[in-house]
RNA sequence: GCCCGGGUGGCGGAACUGGCAGACGCGGUGGUCUCAAAAACCACUGGGUUUAAUCCCAUGGGAGUUCGAAUCUCCCCCCGGGCACCA
């Protein structure tokens, strides 16, 4: 019989789902394992080669874990809110509902094609009033302990299209769409304040097990500064008026550098200033074209930078005395700090351009330790030695710091002071297609929430897609939904017609996995205890800082108000790991303009779901990005055929005994030890390398066929099960062994076998191998350098020379230094 | 500019903690089978040298540590990703 992977794989594709062979057990005795695997946006065209890896990747993990004892909880579901579904319905007018209908549908075949061992019985869509009524129900929660408030933020407006854009669809600071030049605008927009929980989304990181590169990507991005605020007088002339402005600084064992304070444009003190200034009409020049600039994104990097003296004020340094210049430049920014800085220009590159430009005084306060001179066109921006630093002069940096700051702050005019890069969460959308964000508008009572029992506020269906006129959400022309009572007081008052971002329903995604179908509560707080946190979570790098940061700040949220229960933990995800993407073949992007895109469907025709399972495994490194090759796909159809060929031949001699033992012995060694491999390399996701190790089982049974036991050969089927589900249920099923090759339990390697009796000895004259002799493995140094010397090859060698040193390292060489 | 990765045959990649560089697969060459082709199977396949054994060279480049370096240290070059005036 020949083998014909689309005949075989449906069949057991429909057996596993009768039988129910994936769900997961609330509560059940085994020990739990939560493998999450981000669940996808269905767009319109299907399944990519990419979200395969990931799946496979982890599919195999789940039905190895499930071969083990373990309970597995290995879900799926739709994020299907979303951009694409939304232009399209603005387009067509097919309403968004019916597409991401089609879409999930086309989505669940291709992943059941794949053989794929997700628990249906879970399945989840963001889309879904019962889902989206709890994401609407976090939201409130938020609102009700001040973590969500309304403030004016610039948005990407296209002039042309009318319509707000994400960030993702302005490429070039150009629409995406129509490629008019987008402009910002101002707009009233729900936020949440993720940077309160900066620190701990910084700090937990240690209890979590995420791969380096993901660690040091979140910490970046929340990009936590401590130093300090130090505030500075400000002198005005003629005036009895008391001015004072704070910076904030990391470097405070700098102070007494300092030659001038710059603002940023936005400054307020610039305003309270006003009449001080003595170049009013200019500053106010600087400070508008400052902000146009703004608009245009301040793009210009290399730019030379600009900036303007205040005049008619002097700001007086609290550590010295000294008056010294105030200047407004665009290179401030007013969203970090304190939207001011101190110009310390011996020790920082940019402050040293500025000075340079508008002739400011340099004042050297740091020596570098290794005595350099002092260079003109190079900030040190090193650590040191203080000087010209007053009684501060000839302490080390660090400690110059806690020094100055001290007296300052006992003086009252400096404290230590923490900031962060990571800027609160825009989270409104002037869209349709996401979670109305269930909050009403009362002249009266200002903002209210939906009370909880009227959860959730529905999507109310629509003909016409396009935002308003002014921008605002489609909702805004729905007007019985628009206008409501106040929950409050009863009067009229008004829907926010905003809707919530694709983050939002993602952020809490796998709590809901744990109890998918209740309408009391997110979860039950037992199947939570139960199943949370989850044990290991893959996903793409490009969600580290965003949905991987926003989960976990959403996490603690709830944890904190006690919506979590306690004993889980502070953090929702144990483990993480990337997968890395997959380009196309000449190493570019798949990208549908391109025309470079593979379908794995096609793969499947052609080849089986199988051969796409263990090519896609095979591939390369799983965290790493690699190029598509249609030729590599035979490799790995190739090498199921070479099994599905022993099988054949096994089933026919199935009552012979095997012949040689010392070969059948050899066999069972080498079984053993690829038993093991391929149990470490699955645990670290080194697919490649356990699919090399099983090629090259089968490559030896190949060449051994007439001493193959069948015991053997089970044994084999179960380890490779995990990759090739379906050939190996076939051929378990065709050799009549009893059940299921993948109910069956994980093999275990007899230490034994695994430990070289007999190894290679490398035989070295300098650290150059010059031998090799087969010998026992626990020979000792002596026995060793007896038998090297024996060797003629390495006679020739040591001839006439004199060994000077001998180095023996156990089961593996020998090497002397002549 | 800064922060992460990475650079190994014609290609994808192996090589545990410094100990046989190139596993496994693709591709290629030659052969078997065939009227022929495909498939399959067998042999070879980093470069140089030699009839062969042998020997020499080789992990982006250069230096260093070491008995021994793809692996550790320093400098430089190139590629990918992230951040980007963050004080």
């Amino acid at each position: 019989m020949k083998y014909y992977p689309l005949k075989i794989e449906k069949k057991w594709q429909k057996l596993w789902e009768e039988k129910n062979f994936f769900k997961a057990k609330d509560f059940s005795k085994k020990e739990k394992f939560y493998l999450l695997v981000e669940f996808p946006y269905p767009s319109g065209s299907g399944l990519h080669v990419g979200h395969c890896r990931s799946y496979i990747g982890m599919d195999v993990i789940a039905r190895k874990k499930r071969m083990e004892g373990k309970n597995v909880l290995f879900p799926m579901g739709w994020d299907a809110f979303g951009l694409p579904t939304e232009n399209y319905a603005i387009k067509t007018k097919i309403p968004p509902e019916k597409v991401t209908k089609e879409n999930t549908r086309n989505f669940k075949k291709q992943q059941k094609r794949i053989g794929l061992s997700f628990d249906w019985t879970r399945e989840i869509n963001t889309t879904d009033p019962n889902y989206y009524k709890w994401t609407q129900w976090i939201f409130v929660q938020l609102f009700k302990r001040g973590l969500s408030y309304k403030a004016k933020m610039p948005v990407n407006w296209c002039p042309s299209c009318k319509i707000v854009l994400a960030n993702e669809e302005v490429i070039d600071g150009k629409c995406e769409r129509c490629g008019a030049k987008v402009i910002r605008r101002e707009k009233e927009q729900w936020m949440l304040r993720i940077t309160k929980y900066a620190d701990r989304l910084i700090d937990d990181l240690k209890l979590v097990d995420y791969p380096k590169r993901v660690k040091i990507l979140q910490e970046d991005w929340i990009g936590r500064s401590e130093g300090g605020e130090v505030e500075f007088k400000i002198k005005v002339k003629n005036s009895q008026k008391n001015f004072s402005l704070k910076v904030f600084t990391t470097r405070i064992d700098t102070l007494f550098g300092v030659t001038f304070l710059v603002l940023a444009p936005e400054h307020k003190i610039i305003r309270e200033l006003k009449n001080e200034i003595k170049n009013k009409k200019q500053i106010e020049e600087y400070v508008k074209k400052a902000k146009n600039k703004a608009e245009r994104e301040r793009i210009a990097e290399e730019k030379e930078k600009t900036g303007i003296e205040i005049k008619g004020v002097k700001a007086i340094n609290p550590v010295n005395g000294r008056e010294i210049s105030i200047f407004v430049a665009d290179y401030v920014l007013i969203s970090y700090g304190t939207g001011a800085i101190m110009g310390v220009p011996a020790h920082d590159q940019r402050d040293l351009d500025f000075a340079k430009k508008y002739h400011l005084p340099i004042i050297e306060v740091i020596k570098p330790k290794e005595g350099r001179g002092f260079d003109e066109k190079k900030a040190y921006e090193g650590e040191g030695i203080l000087v010209n630093s007053g009684k501060f002069s000839g302490l080390k940096s660090h400690k110059a710091r806690k020094e100055i700051l001290k007296e300052l702050s006992r003086k009252g005019v400096a404290r230590r002071a923490v900031y962060y890069k990571l800027r609160d969460w825009v989270f409104s959308r002037q869209r349709y297609w996401g979670e109305p964000i269930p909050m009403i508008k009362c002249e009266k009572c200002g903002w209210v929430p939906v009370p909880e029992k009227n959860l959730p506020v529905k999507l109310p269906k629509i003909k016409e897609y396009h935002p308003t006129e002014k921008g605002d959400s489609p909702l805004a022309k729905v007007k019985n939904w628009l206008n409501v009572p106040c929950p409050k007081c009863g009067n009229p008052a008004k829907r926010e017609t905003d809707v919530m971002p694709n983050w939002a329903g993602s952020n809490w995604y796998y709590l809901r996995y744990c109890d998918s179908k209740n309408n009391k509560e997110i979860a039950n707080k037992k199947k939570l205890k139960y199943w949370m946190p989850v044990d290991w979570y893959n996903g793409g790098m490009e969600h580290t800082t965003l949905h991987l940061l926003y989960s976990r700040f959403i996490y603690k949220f709830l944890w904190d108000i006690g919506v979590l229960p306690k004993e889980i933990g502070p953090e929702p995800y144990k483990k993480r790991t990337s997968h890395g993407t997959i380009l196309a073949e000449g190493g570019e992007k798949m990208s549908k303009s391109k025309g470079n895109v593979v379908n794995p469907m096609e793969v499947i025709e052609q080849y089986g779901a199988d051969t796409l399972r263990v090519y896609e495994m095979f591939m390369g490194p799983f965290e790493q990005a690699i190029s598509w090759d249609t030729k590599g796909i035979k490799g790995a159809r190739h090498f199921l055929e070479k099994v599905w060929g022993l099988a054949e031949e096994l089933k026919t001699k199935k009552n012979k005994k095997t012949g040689n033992k010392k070969i059948a012995k050899e066999i069972e060694i080498a079984l053993n030890k690829t038993i093991k491999k391929i149990g470490e390399d699955i645990d670290s996701l080194k697919f490649n390398t356990a699919i090399s190790a099983l090629m090259e089982f089968v490559n030896l049974l190949l060449e051994n066929k007439k001493n193959i036991s069948l015991k053997v050969f089970k044994n084999f089927l179960k380890i490779l099960s995990p990759f090739a589900p379906h050939i190996c249920e076939e051929i378990w099923q065709n050799l009549g062994f009893k059940g299921y090759c993948l109910t069956q339990k994980w093999p275990k390697y007899k230490k034994e076998l695994v430990k070289e009796k007999k190894i290679i000895l490398v035989i070295q004259i300098n650290g150059k191998v010059r031998d090799k002799i087969e010998v026992e493995s626990e020979i000792n140094k002596e026995e060793a350098k007896r038998i090297a010397l024996s060797s003629q090859k390495i006679k020739k060698w040591i001839e006439g020379n004199k060994i000077k040193k001998t180095i023996f390292v156990p089961k593996k060489l020998i090497n002397f230094v002549l």
